[in-house]
DNA sequence: CAACTAGTTTAGGCTAACCTAATATAATCA
DNA sequence: TGATTATATTAGGTTAGCCTAAACTAGTTG
């Protein structure tokens, strides 16, 4: 079971990242998510089912069998594992260190990443705060609202920013919004219109940010200020 | 150029190993490193032809050719420099550095390995002492004897340590032959026989070792000892 | 209920790497 | 030189993973 293909990995990856609540994952939205032709995702899929990683049901999608969710769950320990790396042993920002692990998930041995588990002091998070599964296979849920949906008038804190997008990455960390960050929203706009928000515990200014990019800032929501 | 699958790179490292001082490589011997079959090598070599990374003299064998060579200098770089980072960043032993870098060096960007590199100092000898190829395809050419040779009575230095074998090194490393250790040939046996060695600077006895042990030690004569 | 549409699957093909078996070449030696 | 042997190449086949185009399902809607 822990030699599975490159491409095998990015399925189970993929399928595991688009599965909501044991839902059935679409072949279209696999297809999207690959960069691939549905036909291509078809194929794959009856061989990851014919090895039983996955359960199909034609037409519908799939799901992942608990042996294809664990074989998942290992490539995304090993997938954050290698950005926490990257990020703090090497220096990297947050947004070079997702590209550069997804080529090493697949090349990396269980030793090398367990080792660098354990010289980063075994994390639980990884530069965006996405949860690193155990090796056991356990991933903390995590309870956040977007940004975007954080009460005016009262404080978040960033926990998790999705890291899809490199560029993005960059910006928002340019406006100083990185895990961690706490701030208070100011005011919202109708229609997903802009949002204004003052980060907390710097000198800044309030910032204005669109809707989306508030949307991708998953936060916990605090709260009216306390006095400190 | 810098995409060349894992196979490509492997052949083109293979070919440079093979050969010496631009004499054709076998095709034979390359199957017989890759661990594929003839007929295998006999394909493979006609597209690395094909595309400009080797020449090819039929039922004679390959050479590379300068974009060929450079190319291979590259992977052996990244290569070295990845089994530095592992034993001096994460303190891995000699012998189980080759494997890792064996399959990362196909997956690490050159932004990462160059990162490495700097994280390391710009290390000029890997951990069995081969030098370290330049980002420009320089390496040093070291002209090295094996220990075997080495005249009695005279000292020398190791300097080069081949990591073909995980467990051999393993074991050269239990008797204290690290690169740069330095040691008296006591006495040789004919026939290949066993080599008498002492090494210095540690309190260690004389140590009696295989001739193809010896032979893997590849040192630099020191002559005669002389006074501290 | 039939027809349309969105989405999926099958059919048929391609490429990279590998394999075995059969053939071809080169080198060696009687 | 001609026969033998060692080595290399070609022929033909496999598998993983991808593709496009054609055929199929299922869900929506006239």
């Amino acid at each position: 079971m822990t030699n599975m293909s490159q491409s095998v990995e990015d399925y189970l990856k993929a399928i595991y990242g688009l599965a909501h609540e044991g839902e059935f994952v679409q072949t279209g939205a696999l297809a999207a998510v690959l960069g691939v032709s549905p036909a291509s995702v078809s194929g794959m899929v009856r061989r990851l089912a014919d090895i039983g990683l996955v359960e199909r049901a034609a037409y519908r999608g799939v799901s992942l069998t608990d042996k294809g969710r664990r074989a998942a769950l290992r490539v995304i320990r090993r997938h954050r594992i290698l950005e926490t790396y990257l990020a703090q042993a090497l220096g990297w920002d947050w947004d070079m260190v997702h590209e550069e692990a997804e080529r090493l998930e697949h090349a990396a041995s269980d030793q090398l990443i367990e080792r660098m588990a354990e010289v980063l002091d075994d994390p639980r998070y990884d530069p965006h705060g996405a949860p690193i599964p155990t090796k056991e296979g356990e991933v903390e849920q995590q309870e956040l609202v977007p940004m975007s949906e954080v009460a005016v008038g009262t404080l978040g804190e960033v926990r998790l920013v999705s890291d899809d997008d490199p560029k993005r990455l960059r910006y928002v960390g340019s406006l100083g919004f990185r895990v961690g960050a706490r701030f208070e929203v100011l005011e919202t706009t109708p229609f997903r219109g802009p949002v204004t928000v003052r980060l907390m515990d710097t000198g800044a200014r309030p910032q204005v940010i669109g809707f989306e990019l508030a949307q991708s800032l998953l936060s916990f929501p605090l709260g009216r200020e306390v006095a400190v």
